[in-house]
DNA sequence: AAAATTGCTTGCATATTGAAAGTAAGTTTT
DNA sequence: AAAACTTACTTTCAATATGCAAGCAATTTT
């Protein structure tokens, strides 16, 4: 990882991490969706390729972002696991979704319509956290 | 603009047009330093080329994310606007700010303080509120 | 033992970015 | 009214990133 860094403004320095399309996809793609293995995100609707794949994966663990595991009865098989510090980008992905959800319908009619939002934006904080505490319950060990 | 959008996700949708290295770094500029001229954005901190700007400003145009104007008492200027649909991502950019002031600072060793940044997340929907009623009664005639 | 799966890497074509210079129109200075 | 300067771009070209397809080695499954 070469000068990483445009300036010293907190909003760039962010995007000089996770300003490309795929970063946050792969972010999301956990979250959500509970991916955790290469061929997970590899079979996303997205369709990634697998170099690009690759080489956001090992960025997202330079910056712990991200953790790589194993399980103890498969040696083939990486589990890549959201740290405390991937886990605290939720909202900007939850944002991101309110925003398409309610300012991107006139460019993008498919654009699926994601359950209860209202309830979410009611709520913000408290779904934000939720989801948190489920992906650790369902991810991290104790 | 071709084919616009990979797959009908909210999240990867708004990353189809917002996910870059620069498109935010835009608005944020807008919204927080209140840039509004071509010039404005090509002195700004970050050092963007003139030909990505010029091309994010057409794309951002195409979007309606922002509008362009001009004085009435200057024929040379340009002046772009944010939209209703881009002060709407308001809430990315503080989301940014916080993620990096809060996990950013062990890789980002001079990233800026921001300040008060306890009382904006106490309250964060008054002060994305503020900031776009702020950045309107500037920006928007009636 | 053979076949399939997983997690990558490699090669190569295409697209995007970035730096620098150029240009045209409008504005300010002399 | 000319000259100088400013603004808002565009163009050129090199460097970097992306995307697709194929390849491969280490497991795991059949």
């Amino acid at each position: 990882m070469q000068n990483q860094f445009r300036c010293s403004c907190p909003c760039t320095s962010a995007l000089d991490i996770v300003g490309d399309k795929w970063t946050l996809v792969i972010i999301k793609d956990m979250i959500l969706l509970n991916n955790r293995t290469f061929k997970d995100f590899s079979e996303s609707d997205e369709a990634i390729a697998t170099n690009i794949l690759s080489s956001r994966l090992k960025m997202l663990l330079e910056y712990e972002i991200i953790r790589k595991e194993k399980l103890p009865d498969n040696k083939q098989k990486n589990i890549y696991i959201l740290t405390q510090k991937g886990l605290n980008l939720t909202p900007v992905i939850i944002d991101l979704i309110i925003w398409s959800d309610g300012n991107l319908r006139e460019n993008h009619s498919t654009l699926l319509p994601t359950a209860q939002l209202d309830s979410v934006k009611n709520d913000k904080e408290s779904f934000i956290s939720m989801l948190i505490e489920n992906y650790k319950k369902r991810n991290w060990k104790r």
